[in-house]
DNA sequence: AATTCTTTTGACCAATTGGTCAGGTTGACG
DNA sequence: CGTCAACCTGACCAATTGGTCAAAAGAATT
């Protein structure tokens, strides 16, 4: 899903990537501190110390750079479930996909609070997106949970709503960072904190459906 | 904590309580639709029917007006959780709490949505509710929590991140309807599935923590 | 009915902001 | 070196928008 990076072929090249990345990474952590109308053009150049002109020369409107921001969270997450796949029991398939979330939702937290934004807005942007990419996706992920529920791997739940629980606990970490900061006495979680939090939402969760845990070797 | 409806003592009292919660009302939809500087106060207007300069005459300006609207929800939740005072054992007290959350993000899906964008934007308006009022509130319900695990009511988990994931997974609900929707074949949830998620939810958490249940009777 | 206070409203303004454009600069390439 | 295309940028513009204000309309009180 996501392109793997190739070397510049030039100088003129190099340069071309430096600064889109510079422009996209400054326009994620505005948009998510401020939305999409509340970003101005003139915030973001402003953050990339570009002059705005020079941004409308790579995004000819706000919206291009606006989207291109919550396309590149949403193709992160897609990618974090490859463990549905490559992992054969429920316990390490979910286990590893949580645990992934949670990595994202501290290395992306503002691509995180884009999405969230935008989907609380109704998806005015991306609505395109929920109906096709995001509706197999979950499609696909359904039928290998509803498979270990079968299988009586799992307790009989809706797939779904495990799904929706895990994507709102783990995208919680990031979008609500604020108040969750300010209820850790105004500082934001440390390293220990990140791995007891992974470790007990993990917990909660795979025991909450009843996954049959592997004996520990 | 809310305060109770009294009755109006005259006509004019009345219409200006009407008045005053026509405009909540709009203003939290219109909010929740495009986030706090996307809302317009002509938007407002015209969705209250009133002209521009009656919503100014009651809120002098467009943050009064937000602030009012993200206060109500934030009072809402609070109060949802007197159960932890009423109800005795971890699995009434948390499955009260937990289904009350669900009918919240059912019946006040804007307000939700606008606390949302509101806490992901780092609480530029609200940062000292949460310092103040929100820190307090989640203590004392972290002792209550605390003091089940220590009398071996449930398993060993940290009450703040049990919190976390009834917050969020509850509110989920309503944050993302929209993406909710569309994985529901483009229809919001009727009455049966609202029954199931708060079921689906309920349950996973509580085995999740290892609540103790009563014996059925 | 007269007076006073509250409420309503159209017209208006200053500030912000997304986007444009003409002209300048720089790298690629023969 | 000369040419061309890609890139950069200051100045500018039209549209939007939060908020103001003076005057009108309506309710309450005496």
């Amino acid at each position: 899903m996501l392109a793997p990076v190739e070397k510049p072929k030039s100088k003129r090249e190099g340069l071309r990537r430096e600064t889109l990345a510079l422009i996209l990474a400054t326009a994620e952590r505005i948009f998510a501190d401020h939305g999409f109308k509340g970003a101005t053009m003139q915030a973001i150049a402003d953050g990339a110390k570009l002059p705005k002109a020079n941004l409308h020369y790579y995004f000819p409107t706000k919206q291009d750079l606006y989207r291109q921001v919550v396309e590149r969270i949403f193709n992160i997450w897609l990618d974090a479930a490859e463990s549905f796949d490559t992992q054969a029991n429920p316990e390490q398939a979910l286990g590893t996909y949580i645990r992934k979330k949670m990595e994202i939702s501290r290395s992306h937290p503002y691509g995180s609070k884009v999405w969230a934004n935008e989907v609380i807005h109704g998806a005015p942007i991306i609505h395109d997106y929920l109906e096709t990419t995001l509706r197999e996706w979950t499609d696909s992920r359904i039928e290998v949970i509803a498979r270990w529920e079968a299988e009586g791997l799992i307790d009989p739940v809706d797939p779904r709503h495990l799904l929706y629980m895990i994507w709102s606990t783990t995208q919680h970490y990031a979008d609500f960072s604020h108040q969750i900061a300010t209820l850790n006495g105004g500082v934001p979680f440390n390293d220990a904190q990140w791995a007891q939090a992974t470790e007990c939402v993990t917990n909660i969760i795979l025991k909450g459906i009843g996954v049959k845990r592997d004996a520990p070797n």
